[in-house]
RNA sequence: GCGGUCGUGGUGGAACGGCAGACACGCUAGCUUGAGGGGCUAGUGAGGGAGACCUUGUGCGGGUUCAAAUCCCGCCGACCGCACCA
């Protein structure tokens, strides 16, 4: 007969929660230890990355909570968004009622899968009592000027129809709908988390334990490059342009400018020359062409001379402007210096329109020829034809021209970032109002603090056209101006839901908080969060904004925390078919269907076992089958001792199985440190085979004191992974039910006699038992004597004898 | 192009520089059972041998070392991220 799981599922779930037993009191609180998973989007259905993210942060938290901490483990839903909105406009459902009803359904199947949050702190960012202070939170941003209203040129998605942070443009494509993107003139919401750049950057290193992977991802988002702005006359105005480059050292080898065609001088700079039409055609043109696509780096290079010329201030030459899609508006000053002999882009367009190429650095020991030039030459080398600078190695000489147009100023040092201010306002329904009024005489005003929340509005059409359905609710937009009381109108767009979501493990510390969106006080005894676990697909997203709020935060002085996850752990996706589950490709596994079949343990134990925790999993439906039968394995052995016959001799085989349970503690206590629950877990699993053979080799004889403990000590090590089974069994074998995490005894692990092996050459050719404290000579003379070796080594060829006491001996013929 | 991760049996995966393939799935044979499932026993990298054993083996090629899957260099391949950032 198979364990009940359904019923001793339920069993255990209801006492927890009964007993409020993973409840956590802040009064009581002496070890924190804060373990989050990231919260989820209530789409309805658990699925199997759930099941895999929500597991580890269990096993974590169960063990902590075993070794004495006090585990604040929370959860949440994401719940503002989209897909409640198109499901409302789908199926008639409010999204109210949808994200709801969902939210419901899925703490059910959380509870279900066993995990041990505390179900007095969830929080859900749709609800006023959270989203108020999301408000609250733009509020202070804008307080303090990192909030600001710009018009600009941005990403919008025609299908989801709104607007989208450069962080939710993946490829030219939308994010969420992989809809191509496209760019709009619009006056949008911002937050300055540029002016956190270099902080994020910096306190990367911080992070000792995220994985390199995402912290390189930042970095790179983050872009930062060193270089110069160097200022070039207009030829025949006084006006200037300025270029940013990062390799002032071939300030001598610029041989013409190009221009972005949206520059905003570039209408004036072109007015009234022989050029303006053409101009205006190739501006056009490159418009009507995908923004997007314009920025791939393998399309066609294009330019249009602008009819204008610059001058070069390191050496007065005349060269010619050009308008050229390559340029990006957005970064730098939208202007750029073209060197062809020493930059790439540069040189396929020279090639193209015929602009000529100078050499100012030559390769160490070469002189290369321009004219034969097949590429540009991009790395360090000895400067030429650059004046005063020429023989000196290029790296020496961009430090002194930076210096040198400084010192004249035409010129100055500058850092760039790629990393752009975040755009927040969403044209459509389902999210957290901005608090702003528009008020013909004061302009734009903050709703005040005390006024806050800003309502959503719950019934609202939801007519896709391009604008915040907020815009035709009456009854939502007319407000009085808090400042003149006269009548205003409020902002209608709402935040991205990656502002609510910014902020949300500050919440946990604090959820019930009327007044403040958590006391600094329960801020610093949780946080920085000292687990974080989710996918890493929210690497530059989620991690980044997370960031930005905490340090943001912590300026304003209400954390002392500049980081918010301490440890970060991405786990991998779980795959079937070798690919992602999902939908359209009809490889989805249930997590319902499994539960329901083998119960949760078997799913949490196959979740675990069958990768390490960051890698990729393959779903298996036989090994899940597997693990559910090693758990009838683990059950039969208790059946059988409760049934079996005890006695208190011990025997060979007693302090056999104590050696193993000892190692064992050792190796799955190292192992769940590390996070390696699948060799946690297998060793778990060699244990359970040495006691169905400690059975077999004593004859189906129990040693009460030996298999008390081991049994003990077994359903501890088994809670964290598989906790109903576990305490069932501890109940079956009336064990303690309150339990700590158990310490494996040193003196247990003390042998006697050791087996070593032997090596000759470095390969393996025996192994050898001699006393455990055996030292080298010893152990040296033994290998020389033993029979098995004497014929392979004749002792005048000996060359060398390397011993390891305790591993190894090699023998080097 | 740049950056990152990684290449180990039929499969998932183990191996502080020290016995390669732990543990598991699958498969093969046998026992148990009315059958199926389950349970139990043995085997399972490749090649050779009746056999204890021998040879070989961690993508490929070099190197460091008494000793390399592991460290270093060069290729090849896969996956992920960024991508005209001047």
């Amino acid at each position: 007969m198979d364990y009940n799981a359904r019923e001793i599922e339920k069993k255990w779930q209801k006492i927890w929660k009964n007993n409020n037993t993973f409840k956590l009191n802040d009064k009581d609180v002496k070890k924190p230890y804060y373990v989050l998973e990231m919260f989820f989007y209530p789409s309805g259905d658990l699925h199997m990355g759930h099941v895999r993210n929500y597991t580890i942060g269990d096993v974590v938290a169960r063990y902590k909570k075993l070794n004495g901490f006090d585990v604040l483990h929370p959860t949440g839903a994401d719940a503002f968004g989209l897909p409640a909105e198109n499901a409302a406009i789908k199926n008639g459902i409010p999204p109210d009622k949808w994200t709801k009803d969902n939210i419901a359904s899925m703490y059910e199947q959380l509870a279900r899968l066993g995990i041990s949050y505390d179900w007095d702190r969830t929080v859900e960012t749709c609800n006023e009592d959270y989203y108020k202070f999301t408000q609250w939170m733009f509020l202070q941003l804008y307080n303090h000027g990192l909030a600001y209203k710009k018009k600009s040129h941005v990403n919008w998605c025609p299908s989801c129809e709104t607007v989208l942070a450069n962080e939710q443009v993946v490829s030219g494509s939308c994010e969420r709908c992989k809809h191509e993107v496209g760019k709009k003139d619009l006056e949008q919401w911002f937050f300055s988390i540029t002016e956190y750049a270099q902080q994020l950057l910096d306190d990367l290193d911080e992070l000792k334990d995220w994985p390199d992977k995402v912290k390189t991802m930042q970095a790179n988002w983050i872009g930062r490059s060193e270089g110069a702005e160097v200022d070039f006359a207009i030829d025949g105005s006084d006006k200037k342009l300025t270029v940013y480059t990062t390799r002032p050292d071939t300030l001598f080898g610029v041989t013409y400018a190009v221009i972005a065609p949206e520059h905003p001088l570039v209408t004036e700079l072109i007015k009234d020359t022989p050029q303006e039409d053409e101009c205006l055609k190739f501006i056009d043109d490159v418009q009507f062409s995908s923004e997007i696509s314009r920025t791939f780096a393998d399309t066609e290079k294009l330019g249009v001379w602008s009819g204008r010329y610059l001058i070069n201030p390191i050496n007065n030459r005349k060269i010619p402007l050009y308008l050229a899609n390559y340029v990006l508006m957005n970064y730098g000053t939208g202007v750029v210096m073209a060197v062809p002999a020493h930059d790439q882009r540069d040189f396929e367009f020279a090639k193209k329109y015929k602009l000529p190429i100078e050499i100012v650095i030559q390769p160490e020991g070469e002189n290369v020829d321009s004219h034969t030039l097949t590429k540009s030459f991009e790395a360090e080398g000895v400067m030429c034809n650059s004046g005063k600078w020429n023989g000196l190695p290029s790296k020496q000489a961009l430090e002194e021209i930076i210096d040198y147009i400084e010192e004249n100023d035409i010129g100055r040092r500058s850092v760039n970032f790629k990393l752009r201010d975040w755009l927040i306002s969403r044209q459509r329904y389902w999210g957290a109002p901005i608090p702003i009024i528009y008020c013909e005489k004061c302009g734009i005003v903050p709703v005040p603090e005390s006024d806050l929340p800003v309502r959503l509005p719950l019934h609202v059409p939801l007519k896709k056209k391009g604008v915040s359905p907020l815009t035709d609710c009456e009854d939502f937009i007319h407000a009085t101006c808090p400042k003149c009381g006269k009548i205003g109108k409020r902002e209608v767009d709402t935040m991205d839901t990656f502002v609510c979501s910014s902020w949300y493990f500050l919440r946990f510390c604090d959820p019930h908080n009327e007044d403040l969106p958590f006391s600094k006080e329960l801020a610093d005894k949780y946080m920085p969060v000292d687990q974080y676990i989710g996918g890493v697909e929210h690497a530059i997203l989620h991690l980044l904004y997370a960031r930005f709020f905490t340090k943001a935060l912590k300026d304003f002085g209400y954390v002392s925390c500049s980081e918010p996850f301490k440890n970060l752990l991405t786990q991998g996706m779980v795959l079937k078919d070798g690919a992602k589950m999902s939908k359209s490709l009809g490889n989805v596994v249930s997590p319902n269907d499994i539960i329901s079949k083998f119960g949760s343990d078997t799913a949490r134990l196959f979740v675990l076992f069958a990768a390490p925790p960051e890698k990729d999993l393959e779903w298996n439906d036989s090994a899940v089958e597997g693990l559910y039968r090693f758990i009838n394995r683990v059950w039969r052995i208790a059946e059988n001792y409760l049934n079996g016959e005890k006695n208190d001799y011990d025997t060979e085989h007693d302090k056999a199985l104590n050696y193993s349970l000892n190692s064992t503690i050792k190796k799955v206590t190292n192992d769940i440190e590390r996070f390696n629950f699948n060799t946690a877990i297998s060793s778990i699993m060699e244990l359970v085979n040495e006691i169905y053979s400690y059975k077999d080799k004593n004859h189906n004889v129990y040693n009460k004191n030996i298999m008390d403990n081991v049994l003990d000590k077994l359903t501890i090590m088994l809670v964290p992974f598989i906790p109903h089974v576990a305490h069932e069994l501890r109940e079956l074998l009336s064990l303690q039910g309150d339990v700590q995490w158990c310490r494996y005894d040193e003196k247990a692990l003390e042998l006697d006699t050791i087996e070593i092996v032997v090596q000759i050459n470095g390969k393996m050719k025996g192994k050898l038992i001699v006393n455990s404290d055996a030292e080298s000579e010893e152990i040296k003379n033994a290998v020389l004597q033993d029979e098995k070796f004497k014929d392979l080594i004749s002792t005048s060829a000996i060359k060398n004898i390397i011993v390891v006491p305790k591993k190894i001996v090699n023998i080097v013929l």
